[in-house]
Formats: C-alpha cells, structure tokens, sequence
DNA sequence: CCTTTGTTTAAGTATTTACTAAAATACTAA
DNA sequence: TTAGTATTTTAGTAAATACTTAAACAAAGG
C-alpha cells in the first residue's frame, strides 16, 4: 500500500477522470443547479446522473442544499475550478505543441 | 459519447488518480529522475513503474532525455504542478473540515 | 392516505485499470 | 560478438468503474 496521503489524493482525484463528470463540474462553476437541471443538460438518465454526483459528493467537492424536493450542487471549493481549469490548459498547449510538430514534419516532407 | 474535450480532459486527468503515479510526480517535480532512481524511491517492482511511467508519457506530462541506458523524466508543463498541489489542498481543506465538524459533534455529546 | 415528482440506491453486466511474471528491446562495454 | 545493465512490452488475472434497468425513498399536494 502506498502513503496514505497519496491513496487520499488519487481518490479526490478521481472526479476529474469522467467526462460526464468533468461536464457537471463545468455545469455547476458559476450557480447552483438541481439534479434535474442536470439531467437535462447532460442528457443522460437520471440514476447515471445521480451515480455520478454520488462520486462528488463522497470526494467532498460539491455541496448540496436541499429546497423542497429538489436538491441543489455546487462546488465545494473554487479551488476545485482552480485545478480542473489548469489540466484543461495542459491538454490544449499539449494538443498545440502536437499539432506544431506535425505541421513541421509535412512541411520536411516526412 | 460525450464532448470529445472533455474526453480528452478526462483522460488527461487518469495521471492523478494511482497514488503510485502521484508519488513518481512528486519524486520529480524539482529534478529529473531516472527509471531506476525512481524503482529505488517507490520501492516497486521495475515493470510496474515502467507501466505507470507509460502513462504518464501517453498522456504527455512528462518529458524524457535518453542518456546512455538511462532516460531520464521531467514534468512537462509545470501546471500539472499547480493543478496537482491544489487538489492536495482541496484534500487537505476537506480533512480538517471532516475534523473540525466531528470535534463539535462531540462537544455537544452527540 | 394516495399520487406525483425529484432523486437515490441496488443488482447485474461490460469495460477499464492495476498488478505479477516472463519475455523482449536498447544501449554499453569487454 | 557476447555479456550485462536499464528499461519496456506482453500476457494473464484480479479489482475497480461505468452503465442499464428496476426498485426504493422523500417531499409536496390533493
């Protein structure tokens, strides 16, 4: 087993590593939404929803508030947005840079 | 299928979620690191790094420097940095948040 | 109480990921 | 070329994750 601080950090982690997760997490940045909000606009059922922001809701990083029967998420912490923005940048500048390449590659004739 | 950004997003994101690979970043964060050096820190066997290292090359971030049998590896973009130590905050927030609501629970006998 | 609406939970299956052991590749030096 | 060291790749299996369907729970209104 590795230390238990990095075994705590993979598992926080981990909500970045769906994309239907990734999509509620960019659905919720600014304001709150219900569940059903979320269902329509990911589109998907709502038991594969709620599956998902079960996955948040254990890592701690969304926050719920409950109004009537519906139940409303945030993030938790905008450091969350922090680092989820950050990772979006490391892909685009890794696509450029790939990109890059390639054009001078076609241009060496290779 | 969703949104092939956050496909890739998500994908990008798989780096932080195996304590292992966490730890090979950590372990290279400041200084290039050779494969052995590496199997040396983890303490795991030499394929098993091998395959996490892989990853992280897939996934491109981190870069290599062959010399002689060694490669050595680097963090490619230094936003993995950041992003990766704002989600150990984010852990750490959440941990001493856990902490302090189970003192008072326990102040008030509950 | 019964029904409706919003949401979560459970069960089952398919896919993905991680680990182990064995084999292969790459480079260096004798 | 042969041997030795560093590293990766492959194959097989065990464990974790994601999705679908069906069932359950919770709150509100008639």
């Amino acid at each position: 087993m590795s230390d238990p601080i990095f075994e705590m950090h993979a598992q926080v982690c981990k909500v970045f590593t769906s994309p239907k997760r990734l999509e509620i997490i960019n659905a919720i940045r600014n304001s709150e939404k219900s569940a059903g909000e979320l269902v329509e606009i990911l589109k998907i059922s709502q038991p594969n929803l709620s599956q998902h922001l079960a996955v948040l809701r254990e890592k701690g990083v969304v926050a719920i508030r409950k109004e009537g029967q519906n139940i409303y998420y945030k993030i938790a912490n905008p450091k969350i947005i922090k680092a989820c923005d950050l990772m979006r940048e490391v892909l685009i500048e890794k696509l450029k840079q790939d990109q890059k390449l390639a054009k001078e590659l076609i241009k060496q004739g290779i």
